[in-house]
DNA sequence: ATCGAGGTTCCGTATGATGGAACGAGACGA
DNA sequence: TCGTCTCGTTCCATCATACGGAACCTCGAT
């Protein structure tokens, strides 16, 4: 059970062993050394921490001895190093009170229950999007692998074609917004260029609604709207229902898009 | 929609406003002005965040740097401070990762969609448990505040007594548990005393599960059972369904236990 | 009993943190 | 349009604090 389908919303994947940055200093040191410990589910040894953040054993533990004062780390049994309850505590707890999640919560939950799919509420930053709200289906066999602060590259997303739809609104916008990069391209069905997305974009301004037909991971579509949860005229992110393609296709979403507008406009949205 | 009880689970709580304490310096700044950041889900401003940690702003703002040069915090269009994209990422991968989770994450799906009521996986620390999973329902209008990290007293909630039990093998054991504290009595029903505790261990060890019959929380009942995820002896936390008492009388579960039993004890749990 | 692999502590040095004060930018009212 | 207020940002001389090599414990395994 609990099949799984790679990165949807990959981390930024720092290099797997030593982080292998500038020598850092101080509290940038103390970070490192957080961050490194949240790399490691399943705890880290001292030497193996002074080993990745390049620096002298004592360094480390004087590191770590800072991160226990505040909670943030703590050793199990046998001396290993996890990341501390505290730690997560303050992390749900923050995520659970953010305006935007509370705001888009219950439009979320009804969208879950409606399909038995996963559900996204996520803002647009810079080339990726940024998933801001998650929901698992209750039953779902297969989860997708995307996690709260994770990214994706927008232009084959729902949720970033739909956002760049709205800002980008002629075919020199979108090669501005593209610049000299090369395009990621994660499936066959990927758009990568300036005059496709533009296309895509008027479709998405003309329907209001935006489509992901596994153009970035196989097997997997998604629906996306936008969601004004600041302002009534510029959009603070998008809602998206993603499906197994074979378990929804797109056309359920697409045929049901009325019902997912009620939603999502509902009493609980401006 | 969404109506909320208070307190399954609260903070550690640390001061409102001002962190007075003895005033910290190098990285423990910092991670103080994280912890403050991680209160703050609406962003706080730099003044606010000065005062906070009761040091001038220029210092305020080198550790503000510091957090973002780390990707842990980030300001928000008006230049008001919010924790990252990055950090919640990584509190939220880390937490998807851990061993512990991942084991008994199936057995919570499998109990969630049993009985549609919230359930958890905790452990206990000294005198509190520590919740380290938890599962809503999917379209429980009633949401619990228990959070992941979170804590409640080990004596009057179903996960704690059941490991109270399991530790706790006579009257003197209780006794030297408690100490001279005074403990918590959250409601009418909560139990207080180590002879009371003792017996209510006795009858947990005979029956092999525990109730919390609105011990912790009026109108808030729940039925936990031991789980062994790391040894076959000794018990590594406990799962439990926590219903509201209107909704799932404890009558329901504890009829039900074989099925509750079977589901713990399933091809995924040794 | 011995060894080895970690985690922990010590302490002189110099490097980076400190915080008061001045600066800049955007918001608001006149 | 112009002041002015608020709030984030930058500068810099002083000195406290982090640095890291090496010695020290404490287990568990041989």
């Amino acid at each position: 059970m609990a099949e799984t389908i790679t990165s949807l919303a990959a981390a930024p994947e720092g290099n797997p062993e030593a982080t292998a940055e500038a020598r850092l200093v101080g509290s940038d040191r103390v970070l490192a050394v957080l961050a490194e410990l949240a790399r490691h589910p399943d705890g880290i040894g001292l030497d193996d921490m002074a080993r990745a953040i390049a620096s002298p054993k004592s360094t480390a533990h004087r590191a770590l001895a800072a991160l226990r004062r505040a909670g943030f780390a703590s050793q199990d049994g046998r001396g290993r190093y996890v990341l501390g309850d505290e730690f997560l505590r303050m992390a749900f707890a923050h995520h659970e009170a953010r305006p935007d999640h509370v705001r888009v919560l219950p439009v979320l939950q009804a969208l879950c229950d409606r399909y038995g799919e996963t559900v996204h509420y996520a803002v647009l930053d810079g080339t990726s999007v940024v998933y801001r709200s998650k929901l698992d289906p209750p039953a779902g066999a297969v989860r997708l692998t995307s996690v709260v602060g994770g990214r994706n590259p927008a232009h084959c997303t729902a949720v970033g074609k739909a956002l760049l739809a709205d800002s980008l609104r002629d075919e020199n916008a979108v090669r501005a917004w593209i610049g000299n990069r090369q395009l990621e391209k994660p499936t066959e069905r990927s758009l990568t260029t300036a005059a496709d997305l533009h296309a895509e974009f008027v479709r998405i301004r003309e329907q209001g609604y935006s489509v992901d037909d596994r153009e970035n991971e196989p097997g997997v579509n998604c629906l996306a709207v936008l969601a004004y949860l600041t302002s009534p005229t510029k959009p603070s992110g998008a809602v998206s229902v993603s499906g197994l393609a074979y378990r929804t296709p797109l056309k359920t979403l697409v045929d049901d898009l009325p019902a997912i507008r009620a939603v999502i406009a509902g009493p609980d949205l401006p």
